[in-house]
Order: structure tokens, then sequence, then C-alpha cells
RNA sequence: AGCCCUAUAGUUCAACGGAUAGAACAAAAGUUUCCUAAACUUUAGAUCUAGGUUCGAUUCCUAGUAGGGCUACCA
């Protein structure tokens, strides 16, 4: 139980008790730092309604508080706040209370995240996904729910094609093996050739005195590629076969960069098994005439009604497209698990519309379910130079990005030479630690639905709001645990007025992460870990300063259940805690 | 054109409608008898514009400005 929750909790009674006031919204917050106390009570609420002056109420809540029990050391009425400065030994009994998990039963939702095309390696905007849907998953379980973590594949189309078509003309033969590449970047490499002959084909037939954009439709390797589309369609066997191999390089290369970035996912949905699925369900709302068909076979949703536009949901020649898989998906994945209370996709906020529609489509073919259904989204990641763009190279590929933190991280701590008497394993499992914290961090702290300007050259700091610095501090507690092992009764410790703080911090933990948990996002778990980092910064200094020797067994306690509630915190975005660095 | 998202120090980020808008980086100045100086302490510096809602607005509403996105028989 929280400090903030007990005073929330008797005031809830007081107002019940005094005033028949059922329930009321009235703001609890930390008492800013100018002002003398702890918790700061907003009495402006209450005003029109107990109809008395700030002064009068807040005596009143006082008086009612110590008459339960006595835990208010002091307070002040400034305005229409109230301060309240709490007793040591309330606080003692809050920080040393054990933490109850509530162990209800537990709810499950599905969260989607990743979800790649299987034609190119992963990119910076994937990091970005990748460990938002994580670290979701992580809150959520931290709050008694249960996850099922999903992806869908899009393994089945022109794209896929594209690098097909390209590996026949130029690479036949050869294999991530024989040319030393990671699988997906192997593939991707293959779609980068196919792009750089269609171009070059199209620039030609521009020449010859095509329109660039009849030149695009009559480029021969495109031509080709919709051929392979057609036969894969068709389940030619040969087409298949290189599908399914060309695949199985791609995800190779995939679970390589989940397990550099430490995730992992429960299921895996094929839009190749879930298109047909889609198809289905909508030839099944047409005949119910929740769809309509137009002249040419097109078959169309109408959500004008719902201030969206006309939707398309089957192509003229009964082909799917995005949204058929979509529903289809969605729709199996409700098959799998009916229990489910609710369902998350995360994806770029470009898709906010695309989402908008998904769900609506959902609830008028009359599933109940659909209601369950959200969309978090994120951000676009964005270079100092501008959008990424992978037609035009500009994209940071994610295993790139990772091996150029690790590096980095490795140079900082040489230069620091801390690490000097390490093994070179220890060494390296270390600076991934670093890296990874460094850049898990970096992402997550930003509200999801920002843009976050990503500089790959200098913007991972390892100082300040950063994971490292966070690393750091928490090494350095462990540090201290290992050197004094003494373990004696605090019940008659004078707290200063730092360690206070640090308390109420410490005890807010559990609102934070159910209010990250409510709003998916992880950002207000990092700020709290930092806010209470740079709190146990200053308290660690000024003890040191003032030579408290020789260290009391409180500040050891507090400073490991700072640790505790650090190394908790950063497990909810991902990040490992290394004891030492 | 319509719809959606964003706008805060030089820069990157904070702030359930609450007090004097917080941090970090960069800039300037300081602190090592000390459990890890990858630290700590100072100083300087910001709410896009105009209205409205109310005890009170960075936050909510309206209009505008700027940036981004979406409005594909692409995924």
């Amino acid at each position: 139980m929280n400090i903030e929750n007990i005073l929330r909790k008797n005031i809830e009674e007081y107002l019940l008790d005094q005033y028949y006031i059922p329930s009321l919204n009235f703001d609890i917050s930390r008492t800013k730092k100018d002002f003398v106390g702890h918790l700061t009570i907003v009495l402006f609420p209450l005003i029109p309604i107990i109809k008395k002056s700030p002064s009068d109420i807040a005596f009143e809540i006082v008086n009612f508080l110590n008459s339960k029990s006595e835990i208010i050391q002091d307070f002040n009425v400034i305005q229409g706040f109230l301060n309240i400065s709490f007793k040591d030994s309330f606080l003692i009994s809050v920080f040393d209370s054990e933490k109850k998990e509530n162990k209800n039963q537990k709810e499950l939702f599905l969260i989607e995240f990743s979800s790649p095309n299987t034609n190119k390696p992963l990119h910076l905007g994937h990091i970005r996904n990748i460990l938002l849907g994580d670290s979701v998953s992580r809150i959520f379980q931290h709050n008694s729910i249960n996850v099922h973590k999903t992806q869908i594949i899009n393994d089945r189309g022109i794209h896929i094609c594209k690098s097909m078509v390209a590996w026949i003309k130029f690479g036949n033969d050869s294999s991530p093996e024989s040319e030393g590449l990671k699988g997906d970047h192997f593939v991707g490499k293959y779609y980068v050739k196919y792009n750089e002959e269609f171009d070059r084909q199209v620039k030609q037939l521009v020449l010859n005195g095509f329109s660039e954009d009849e030149a695009k439709k009559n480029a021969q390797i495109f031509i080709e590629a919709q051929e392979m589309l057609l036969k894969w369609e068709a389940s030619d066997k040969d087409v298949i076969n290189l599908w399914k191999k060309m695949n199985s390089w791609v995800y190779e290369g995939f679970d390589q960069t989940y397990k550099k970035l430490n995730v992992d996912f429960d299921s895996m949905y094929y839009e190749s098994n879930t298109y047909l699925t889609g198809k289905d369900i909508v030839l099944e709302g047409l005949s119910k005439d929740v769809f309509f068909k137009k002249e040419d076979g097109s078959i169309w949703v109408d959500l004008t009604s719902q201030g969206l536009d006309e939707k398309l949901l089957l192509r003229s020649d009964g082909t799917s497209v995005y949204i058929t898989q979509d529903i289809g998906t969605a729709y199996l994945r409700y098959k799998d698990h009916p229990a489910m209370k609710g369902m998350i996709y995360t994806t770029g906020n470009e898709q906010d519309y695309h989402f908008d529609v998904l769900f609506k489509v959902i609830g008028l073919i009359g599933y109940p379910w659909s209601s369950k259904l959200k969309h978090l989204s994120y951000g676009m990641v964005d270079l100092p130079s501008g959008k990424m763009k992978s037609r035009e190279g500009t994209v940071v590929d994610a295993d790139d990005l990772i091996d150029q933190m690790v590096e980095k991280a490795k140079s900082i701590s040489e230069s620091l030479g801390k690490t000097n008497n390490y093994s070179d394993r220890k060494k390296n499992d270390l600076y991934k630690t670093i890296a990874l914290g460094a850049l898990k961090y970096h992402i997550l702290k930003v509200d999801p639905k920002k843009r976050i300007l990503f500089d790959p050259n200098e913007s991972i700091d390892f100082n300040g709001n950063t994971g490292p610095f966070i690393q750091y501090t928490y090494a350095r507690i462990k540090s201290l645990e290992k050197k004094n092992n003494n373990n004696q009764d605090f019940s008659k410790v004078n707290l200063s007025e730092k360690e206070r703080e640090i308390i109420i911090i410490l005890s807010q933990f559990d609102l934070i992460a159910r209010s990250a948990c409510k709003n998916l996002n992880p950002a207000l778990i990092a700020n709290y870990i930092y806010e209470l980092v740079k709190s146990y910064n200053s308290f660690y200094q000024s003890s040191t300063i003032l030579g408290n020797k020789p260290i009391n067994s409180f500040r050891i306690q507090l400073s490991s259940k700072v640790g505790e509630q650090i190394k908790t915190s950063m497990e909810l975005l991902g990040i490992d805690m290394p004891e030492r660095m």
C-alpha cells in the first residue's frame, strides 16, 4: 500500500463520514520543492461542496486523520493547498512493509508487435515498435495481466516476389552462407538489386518514349515479379519452394536480431495463412449486405456514416488487400484465444486511419469482440537528414545500430579504465548490456505518440537521463551492499529530508506502473526511474560529503531498496542491470 | 481539399486542469579527507499566435500559423 493511497482512502472516508459525499475527485501530489511537506492535497474541488474555507477543511481533515492513527507530523495550508508532513515512524513502516502481490484471476491480452515484411532487414522504426510492444507486455505482466505476444508476418505479396525475381536473376545458387550475410540482409540485398534494376529499366523505357507511369508498369522485371505472384497464388511448386527458402533465411535473420534485443514471441500469424479467412469473412459480410459490390466486382464497405470513407475490401479480380488479411488474422486470433480481454496492435501512427477502419469493419460484421481491439500507435523515428526511406537508402539498420552502440559502450568504458580486470567475455557482456540499456532507454523514455528525432552519431549519451547512467547508479548500490552486510534494527532512525523524499518516491511505483499499463506508456516508468535515481544520487552525495561514518544500516537498507526498485522498474523496459560496471 | 497527430530553454525530453513550468545535454562557475567523479552543487535560458471555458490553462474548446502523417484495386 502506498502512502498516497492510504491518504486518499482516509480522505474519502472523511468525506463520507462527515458530509455523506460518496465520490469526489481530488488531487494528491508530491509537495513542490519550495513548500514544506511531503504530499499535497488540492482542496479547491472540496470547497464549493463542503462550503467551508480551505483552512477549516484542512483542519478537519488533519483531525480526522489523527483520530484514526498518528501519522501526521505537521501540516500547513497555503491558498487551497494542504501540505502534509508525515511522521518518520509512519514512513518507515510503509517503507518496511512488504509489497503484497494482488493475485486475482488473470486476464489475457494479446499484444501484437514487430510484424515486419519478409523482404528486408529490420530497421530503426522496427526497433521502436519492438521495444514498445515488449515493454508494454512486461508492464502488463507486472500488473497481473497475462500476455500473449504475437506478430503478423507479411510473408506474402509482391514485395517478396521482387526479392525472389532478383535472386533468380542475379544470385542464383547463392545463399546467406555462401555470401557470409545474415539471412535477412541477404534477402534485403536482392530487394535492393531488384529496385536498382527496376530503376534502370524504367529510365531506359522513358528514353524510348514511354511516360513515367507507363514505364513503371512495363518494366520487364516488374512484370516478372507480377507473374511470380500469380504463380504463387496458383501454388506453383517451384515458386512456393523458393518462397519458403527465402522466407526461412529471413526468419533466421530476424531471430538473431530479436535475440540481441532480448525479446521473444509466443506465436506467429502468417499472412499467407490468414488472408483466405479474411476473404471468406468479407464474402459472408457481402451476403449479409454489410458490404456492397461495385459494378466492376470489387467489394467495399461504406463508413461514411461514421465519419470515414468508403473502403475497398476485395479487389475486382477477387484478390485480397491489406485490410482483408487483417480481418482474417483478428478473427483467427479470437478463435485461438476466445477468453482474451483485449488485443493491442503496435504500429506506426501512419496506420491510425487503417486501424480505425479495421475496428469499425469488424464491429459492422457483428463480432462483439471488436470493442476489445486497441491500437498502440507511435510516432515516426526521424533522422536529422529527414525521414527514413528504404528506397533511398536512408534507413538505419537495426543490426548495424546495435553493433555501433556496443562499439561506443566499449570505447567509453575502456577510456574510463574501469573494466581492466575483467575477462574478455565479461567485458563483452557488459558492453552489450550497456549498449542495449542506452538504446532501449533512449527510445522508451519518449512518449509513444511523439516523434523521435534520432541522431545515430551522437544521440545516445551515457550521461544524464540515460540508461547507462541508471545502470551505473545501480552498480554502485550493489557495490555498497557488498561491502556492508550488517543488518541492524532501524526502527529508531531519524530520517533526513532526502530520505523521506526517496521513501515517498519508492512508494509511488505501483501507481506509476498501473498508469503506464492503462495508458500503454512505458515513458511513465522511465521518468519514474530517473526521478528516483536523481534523488538517490543527491542523497548519496550529501551522505558521503557529511562523512556519516560508520555507514548506518538504514542507509544501506534504503540504498538496497532503491536498487531493488531500479532493477524492477528497468526490467519493465526490458533493460538488464549489471551488478558491476 | 478533407481528416488525424505534434508544437515547451540553443538541443533532446518532462509536467492526472493546480502553487514560482521540471530535468538532461551544450554554456559559465564550483565541490574530491568520500560506500564507483560515468557523481554532486550553483548560474543563465522556454509554453507558436489570438480568443474562450473557470477560483486557476502548457494541458480542455474555437480559429489561425508551422511541421508530419493519412485520405491507393501498395503493404
